[in-house]
DNA sequence: CCAATCTCAGAAAAACTGAAATAG
DNA sequence: CCTATTTCAGTTGTTCTGAGATTG
């Protein structure tokens, strides 16, 4: 047995200018920050009786149109299990309406009601306010920078991707 | 049309009204994009008979040190419970050492052996590889911009967070 | 008597799978 | 006969809680 003192980690070289490196590793820097996101976008959206969920529903709704419930579990990335509890709830309070699909009787067709258009307004200035919060320390032009490098990067692993995250 | 001449750097991108909201919004570009980062680290660490925590206490361990099983699950943010096992399994390899503390007999001390040493050297090795692949779109600058963003907003909102991460 | 540590056993929430029922 | 859709029931893997045993 060496007796290789407990201090563990003295350099031979002089360099180590990488001190946590666990902590400063982008895909922890990822992870953390996507972490204290959903915690906060997450607690907004429970003050206003919603789930990001709901916001994502009513969003593609709003922005492509009507469809079955597979497109929409497609379009907003939600398994076709979970979407039917989500829309049973989005149902419930009136914000979507749900009617068998006249041309292909297996379909629900999906609507976004009057209603739903309110809440979803209303949903979008809690986001925007949230997002407000998220990104508190960037300035502008870094918010867009932020938001433009993290498009890039997710574009280029969605799309030719070893994993597309496929919604069966 | 509305021309949007605000801030200096959103230079060529195809102009947005405001289609795709939730595909753009910070929160969720974080989440998705956090999602890919996990599945390529821990396939790629899988491959390498690796987990994420197992590098996370291996490093730990390099950069501050042995410590108690408690000093580590805060050092590293695995739970008290969950690092039991952690250790079990990185005992078992013979990468660390667990011995009970003679001045404090509840505790026991973990130190990294030579071999958990060489082991961390090539996750070290693996993990730089896939971080290539992470941040492939990105140019050199760019991936020390992004680093930098998410360090920021990650240092603001545990700093003074309504609600830091804390392992009990 | 109280606080901290290690450990185990299991709850809770979320992502995901399989298959039945119905219809094209 | 095969495929697609909605729905339900259940699995899996992870995070987190609680409590027991031991020691300070």
């Amino acid at each position: 047995m060496t007796r290789r003192a407990e201090a563990a980690d003295m350099p031979h070289h002089g360099e180590i200018k990488t001190p946590d490196r666990l902590r400063r590793r982008a895909s922890r820097l990822l992870s953390q920050m996507s972490a204290q996101s959903d915690r906060l976008i997450n607690e907004g959206l429970a003050q206003a009786d919603a789930h990001k969920w709901h916001y994502a529903v009513l969003a593609s709704l709003q922005e492509h149109g009507p469809g079955s419930q597979a497109t929409l579990s497609r379009r907003a990335g939600i398994y076709r299990s979970d979407m039917v509890g989500v829309l049973n709830e989005l149902a419930e309070r009136g914000l979507v309406g749900r009617a068998p699909d006249p041309d292909d009787r297996r379909r629900n067709v999906i609507t976004i009601t009057a209603q739903g258009r309110r809440h979803l307004r209303r949903l979008d200035k809690v986001l925007d306010d949230l997002h407000d919060q998220l990104l508190a320390p960037l300035a502008p032009a870094e918010r867009d920078q932020f938001v433009q490098l993290l498009t890039r990067l997710l574009d280029h692993h969605t799309q030719q991707a070893p994993r597309p995250p496929r919604i069966p």
